[in-house]
DNA sequence: ACAATAAATAAGTGTATCATAATATAAGTG
DNA sequence: CACTTATATTATGATACACTTATTTATTGT
């Protein structure tokens, strides 16, 4: 049984994971396809481990999955999630990642 | 016009308020019904002063809005509030303040 | 095996944020 | 007015968190 405090407390973890500009963003561009973590890199502006500490929250989260194929990873937004983080991605902007002609993961 | 930066800016700021237990714990409480910053004080395990700051961070934000009467100020949600911020509040447990009788504010 | 590239992890640092204690404001009461 | 009660504000300290740099792990190609 869940009480309702701890059920509040699941909650507001997941909404502080969500209430993050870099993090957010990463949804964004996730929302409208898979993509590798070399190209998230590339459309942030923040270094490549702070993408990577992103994702893995978000990915423990469940709210990510990856799938590794070579060298890349690849990430994209997991199917099984809450209908009040759907709601939220939703309302983010779908983000497009442009030109990334030189990058040999896609 | 809004750009898409601003608005995943925007997202994460409101996010960020919402991702915080005590303030859940308070919207919580307010989706049954208008309360006092007194019974609110009554149930959380935190101070006054806390309370107090906790209110006044989500009426800025315009989720709950005051109504002061005497001495009392009376909080409750806001109606006008975007989509993914209700389904939120639909997710929390609908917490009840019991045993306020020896209040003279209820 | 060695070099190169992609991604993850570790360690360190600055800033934001939540809580408390102390104080101030404001309204009601004798 | 003095006194009490309800709430807000200020100041401050502790913790959490997001970022950076440096390093490690893992995979591919020569």
């Amino acid at each position: 049984m869940v009480t309702e405090l701890e059920r509040v407390s699941e909650l507001s973890s997941l909404l502080k994971l969500l209430g993050d500009k870099t993090r957010l963003t990463l949804l964004s561009y996730l929302k409208h396809k898979e993509l590798c973590v070399c190209e998230l890199v590339d459309v942030l502006n923040v270094s490549q481990p702070a993408i990577s500490q992103h994702l893995k929250k978000l990915r423990l989260a469940g709210i990510i999955q990856e799938r590794k194929q070579g060298t890349w990873v690849y990430y994209s937004l997991n199917e099984n999630i809450p209908n009040y983080v759907s709601v939220i991605i939703d309302a983010l902007p779908d983000q497009k990642v442009e030109g990334c002609g030189n990058l040999e993961c896609c």
